[in-house]
DNA sequence: TTGTATGCGTTATCAA
DNA sequence: TTGATAACGCATACAA
């Protein structure tokens, strides 16, 4: 980083005790405790102690103290604090993909109790990817923050166990092992609930839209919707499934791109789509093509985000406690921290269906 | 919503050489490097030079030591790394609302730069508190990251030119003085834009929607509205502004009910919203209402998030080149943070209007 | 190529 | 109450 006390372009003044303003030292670096030390005329140790314990400390060389940070601007380097203290008060998420409001909800849950407990949360975004979702847990770790919450691609994969092993970390949105907390939603019941909606409607061919096939919540959603299915005594030819490659807004459009070019009479009459977005790109598609919704395609989402609701047509969507989740991840984290001999939760909380305009 | 949850006991296990599991060491705290060095048979250096410089080992020794790494599960501590190299490879964007797209979609612009410099990126929501955002931002000065973009409630505050004097700052999404970097959108042409669309379209009686009114971007675009409706030569009484608390949905289906109140000759034909998120809450009140859109009442909303276009009935919107925004920002840090000599910019960029069916 | 010693900025102990 | 000093874990210059 450039040395920006000498380098800078706008002309910094020179020590000038007008309050309110940062008066700019000849330091030419960073200020440290020492120098506070030696600006108010006492010991590093007196420096510390206010700001560490204050009432150690006699009023006057408090106010000497901070008068002296003041003029210095002195900003409390927390690598050596927390190098010497050993423990951080700061948590990480790491988000499946931040751009999905499902995940912002989540994540404003676990704001809450973080802020109730007056740690701060840091939010990373993995985007979907692999890698990413690993640096990004490897950085806190080397970090030392104090917990992990992780919203990740495959909860059964092998590093997340071994951080879980070293660091408190629950997973959020998915359930595992039980060497791992988690709090998570049963997203078999939840595709359960979605194809019993359509069934109970009339419907007799149907589509599953999501992918990629390897997420866990894809994958449970799935076997739920083919269970109910099955249950209904339909036949399982006639609820396919169509792969996606993500579950953002566009892969909806181009999946319901797909499903129009399929012949009339084998078109399915109903999709189930494994989020809110892919059903809100599916819904923009027919809208487009001039498609009735529900008259020639029901549409069934997941997760039940704002915009579901506000949809041109309003979604029909199977809900989950999003902000909830996050809170009681949260309480599970705080909880694995606290506590000695810590045995770990698997919380599942239960999705209800919410029926709407674009299945009614 | 009810839950079950059920619990397990997962035991240590004792050291074993099970290849891909990690083994738990018996020192009773986190390994260290002279732990590795012990276990490895070589000294502190050579496992550092491992870490940092495997070239100049040899490769019988770089084997050992990841050896013994892997073996004793060893994480860096990067706090001892930060403190001892005196920089850091990241940077924090704090912003205003986390659960609003248009800030989620910046903030992947920002990442896409942020990723081709190697830099990690922590996201900070400050949820339109102020002292959310001061708790971040001193947060990440404290962990000396290598800088700092930032989406502010207040632009013009004076903790920003406090901070940006001490680490490389960008702010994101409003225009600054020129003692920060920023990266903006010309939000009083934005409302110019809105506006002219609505006086092209002949309504003669309009409303504002959106505040805190403090809040610079709610501030510009009233103002740029303000001006078009003048320089149109209509009755200024005619733009009446109905304030809101916020910016989301919620706050724009509130403000619905209370244009809905207004007796039928002095209602406004159309409102400007002053983002999405209020456009969608009017909107869904509209339809919940009965009230039709375009033909009782025009909707803009402002910053084309991809839901504008995905709803009941597709928002016109001023649109802002979100990602863009983001990636310019990023850009910005890292020239401050390269150059020494740094000029600060204040970037702008035009927005435009997206004209859709909800003023059509 | 490998090992040793020093210091990064802070906190906490302990003596004054 | 205050002040001197020893860690905290790692990286690097320098010695071997």
């Amino acid at each position: 980083m450039t040395n920006r006390s000498t380098q800078g372009r706008v002309p910094r003044p020179a020590k000038q005790l007008v309050p309110g303003v940062v008066v700019q030292s000849a330091l030419g670096r960073a200020p440290r405790m020492d120098d506070v030390a030696t600006l108010a005329g006492v010991s590093l140790g007196t420096v510390s102690n206010v700001l560490n314990r204050p009432h150690r400390v006699t009023a006057a060389n408090v106010a000497r103290v901070q008068d002296a940070m003041a003029q210095l601007g002195f900003v409390r380097n927390e690598s050596a604090r927390h190098l010497r203290a050993g423990r951080s008060s700061t948590v990480g998420y790491v988000m499946l993909d931040a751009t999905n409001p499902f995940f912002t909800d989540v994540s404003s849950g676990i704001e809450s109790t973080a802020e109730a407990e007056s740690l701060s949360l840091f939010l990373c975004n993995s985007s979907n990817r692999a890698e990413r979702e690993v640096a990004h847990l490897e950085r806190l770790r080397e970090m030392r923050v104090a917990g992990i919450l992780v919203t990740p691609l495959d909860p059964s994969a092998g590093h997340l166990a071994e951080i879980a092993a070293s660091v408190p970390l629950v997973v959020v949105g998915a359930r595992t092992s039980h060497e791992i907390c988690s709090v998570s939603v049963d997203d078999v019941l939840g595709g359960q609930l979605a194809i019993q909606h359509l069934v109970d409607l009339g419907h007799e061919r149907a589509a599953f839209v999501g992918g990629p096939s390897d997420l866990t919540q894809v994958k449970d959603r799935i076997e739920g919707a083919r269970q109910a299915w099955r249950e209904a005594g339909l036949d399982g030819a006639n609820l396919t499934v169509l792969g996606t490659e993500g579950l953002d807004v566009d892969q909806g459009r181009a999946a319901g791109e797909r499903l129009a070019g399929l012949p009339k009479r084998r078109r399915p009459t109903a999709v189930f789509c494994a989020n809110d977005l892919l059903a809100l790109g599916m819904l923009q598609h027919a809208i487009a093509t001039g498609c009735q919704v529900p008259g020639d395609l029901a549409i069934v989402g997941y997760d039940d985000i704002d915009f579901a609701r506000a949809a041109a047509i309003p979604v029909t969507s199977v809900s989950q406690p999003r902000a909830e989740l996050g809170r009681a991840a949260g309480r599970l984290l705080i909880e694995e921290s606290n506590t000695s001999g810590h045995v770990h939760h698997n919380q599942v909380f239960k999705p209800e269906l919410v029926a709407r305009q674009s299945t009614l």
